[in-house]
DNA sequence: GCCGTTTTCGGCCCGACTGTTTTCAGTCG
């Protein structure tokens, strides 16, 4: 896509411009700049054409002369210029931990290090040592930093970092001093990746949890080890930070190590306008005085502000909404009435459509709707016609049983996209169906206009009811497909067409950002599991994390509706799409 | 490089830990 380059091309110059010594803050730039087209859903060209850059804070005269090069040309002469000077192979050696653009900086200039692998060669001849601000320890874990890069990628799945953190907030808890223990960081903001665990503790024995926490298991080393901060690597290849917090500071520090970054600037920038310091200790007068907060909650009242929820917290506009009074009561768990979206061993499930039934039935839902893969989709044993019609009568049969107990199966399908953009059954089969997720899985790499047309040709179809996983991505090793989402939701709007929320933590498509733009088209989301055991029913609490940091409430989402206004609504919807 | 109802220049969030240093720079979050 070309957002992406262009965001990868903004965060390469603020690495460069580091590395070359210039102004940090000119770095920062580019790289806020980089985050705030992240963050953008309209339509770059557009804006370009329009030359209204400048509605954009943050993105100054400097930054919007780059980045209309860059959509005009495809490329920034300021990039190719700075690129001659400092080559990729330099800006790798960034990801080596403990290792910043100063050290890389001398190391270029006294011993000729260009590369990752130059520098282990260096390393391993010790030629580091005698260097003026270089030592043995330091080359020492520069050689443990390039081991760690080779083992693992510095990202990991909220999932991954989510079932760790728990596993270790249990081991911790263990210490009877601990009275209070929380996650922070990107886990608590449920960001869908994140880079590593951070876990705050208030404690009458630092000592002891600090000293329990580097003596967890699953450590693989001790990064440091004072007395408010540890920091450990685990087995699975992520960090954890442990920091020891005094009781009256609690609520601050965990503000704080919440963030994110950008939030935490946000909200210190408000309180100098109101004459006051923000810290991870407390928030304080201009002579010192400290004022008291119990709770987040207080720290954001004292700040003229709404509470606002972690998943909120990107600088993405809540400061705004706060001060307005208008941040969104956002959906929760037990908002979700039903489970959509699951497969069955029809096709590529390992569960019956009974195991599956009875699954959602004990964790509370009252209904389930079945979409296995259909005929174009033979990598994953779809189903034709009349495996289909088979599977219909099984489930007409368990509805029976299942009558007495107020809970029911609904017949769904998630039909291939062909690369035409036709759905792969007849109309006349289609309508069978109570609810009709439509997918890609095929002829990932057509152009953007290609696939753009393509999800929006599905979209047109009156039978479609939810656009499954609509980019196609699997985090951390796939990327989307190329594909205007901006049009896509568009299109969806206008033809009253839901879009998936995949809760699959591989996935979590549709993304976040992208959330408040199909609400603001009048889309509806439908939260699904994609579930392909009963196991995998409980990732929609992934779905909702992503939900909730895209502003959602319990009304964007349609399978909170009860048993009842469900089926309504799927009845009423396909009468009215048809009418159209 | 960005920003401004004190400002068009001079700020830009701020503290912990580490390692190499006799008082601090670099890195990280």
């Amino acid at each position: 896509m070309e957002k992406e380059k262009l965001i990868h091309l903004l965060n390469r110059i603020g690495e460069m411009l580091e590395i070359l010594g210039e102004n940090p803050f000119k770095s920062r730039s580019y790289y806020n700049g980089a985050r705030i087209i992240e963050g953008i859903t309209e339509d770059l060209k557009k804006i370009t054409e329009e030359k209204r850059w400048n509605e954009y804070k943050g993105i100054g005269e400097g930054l919007a002369q780059k980045i209309s090069e860059y959509i005009e040309t495809g490329q920034i002469g300021y990039y190719d210029e700075l690129h001659e000077k400092v080559p990729d192979e330099i800006l790798e050696m960034l990801n080596i931990p403990g290792l910043g653009p100063k050290k890389i900086s001398v190391l270029v200039k006294e011993l000729e290090i260009t590369s990752i692998r130059r520098l282990e060669r260096a390393c391993r001849e010790n030629k580091l040592v005698g260097i003026k601000g270089f030592g043995e320890k330091t080359q020492e874990n520069i050689l443990k930093g390039i081991e760690y890069l080779k083992k693992t990628s510095d990202r990991h799945l909220f999932a991954v970092g989510l079932a760790n953190a728990e596993r270790l907030i249990d081991y911790l808890k263990k210490e009877k001093s601990v009275e209070k223990i929380e996650v922070a960081g990107s886990i608590r903001r449920r960001k869908e990746t994140v880079k590593d665990i951070d876990i705050l503790v208030q404690t009458r024995e630092p000592g002891k949890v600090s000293k329990l926490f580097i003596e967890y298991p699953e450590v693989t080393e001790v990064i440091a080890h004072g007395p408010t901060k540890s920091s450990i690597r685990l087995k699975d290849g992520l960090n954890a930070d442990l920091r020891v917090i005094k009781k009256d500071e609690f609520p601050f520090a965990l503000h704080y190590f919440t963030g994110s970054k950008e939030h935490n600037i946000a909200m210190r920038s408000r309180s100098k306008d109101f004459g006051l310091k923000l810290n991870e200790y407390g928030l304080f007068t201009g002579n010192e005085e400290k004022i008291q907060c119990k709770s987040e909650e207080e720290i954001f009242r004292k700040l003229k502000l709404s509470y606002i929820p972690p998943e909120l917290r990107e600088n993405f506009g809540e400061l705004d909404a706060a001060e307005k009074n208008k941040i969104p009561v956002l959906i929760e768990e037990n908002d979700l009435k039903g489970i959509v979206h699951v497969h069955s061993t029809y096709s590529d499930g390992l569960n019956t459509i009974e195991e599956m039934a009875e699954q959602c039935l004990s964790l509370g839902y009252s209904y389930i709707v079945f979409c296995d893969h259909s005929k174009a989709a033979f990598y994953a044993n779809g189903l034709n016609e009349e495996r289909v019609l088979k599977q219909f009568e099984e489930i007409d049969k368990l509805n029976k049983k299942f009558k007495e107990k107020k809970f029911k199966i609904f017949k769904g399908i998630e039909s291939d996209i062909l690369p035409d953009g036709r759905l792969d059954f007849e109309d006349e089969f289609l309508d069978k169906f109570d609810l009709v997720v439509g997918s890609v899985h095929s002829s990932f790499k057509l152009s953007e206009e290609e696939m753009t047309a393509r999800a929006i040709k599905a979209i047109n179809n009156p039978f479609l009811t939810v656009l499954g996983h609509p980019t196609g991505r699997l985090l951390l090793s796939r990327d989307a497909y190329k594909i205007n989402l901006e049009s896509v939701i568009e299109a969806a709007g206008k033809q009253n067409v839901l879009i998936e929320i995949n809760s699959n933590p591989h996935r979590l498509d549709l993304d976040w950002r992208y959330c408040r733009l199909a609400k603001d088209n009048g889309v509806k989301l439908m939260i699904c599991p994609d579930a392909h055991a009963t196991k995998g029913i409980a990732d929609v609490k992934y779905g909702i994390g992503i939900a909730r940091k895209g502003w959602l409430t319990e009304k964007d989402v349609m399978n909170t509706l009860p048993i009842n206004e469900f089926e309504k609504f799927l009845k009423e919807h396909k009468k009215e799409r048809l009418k159209k």
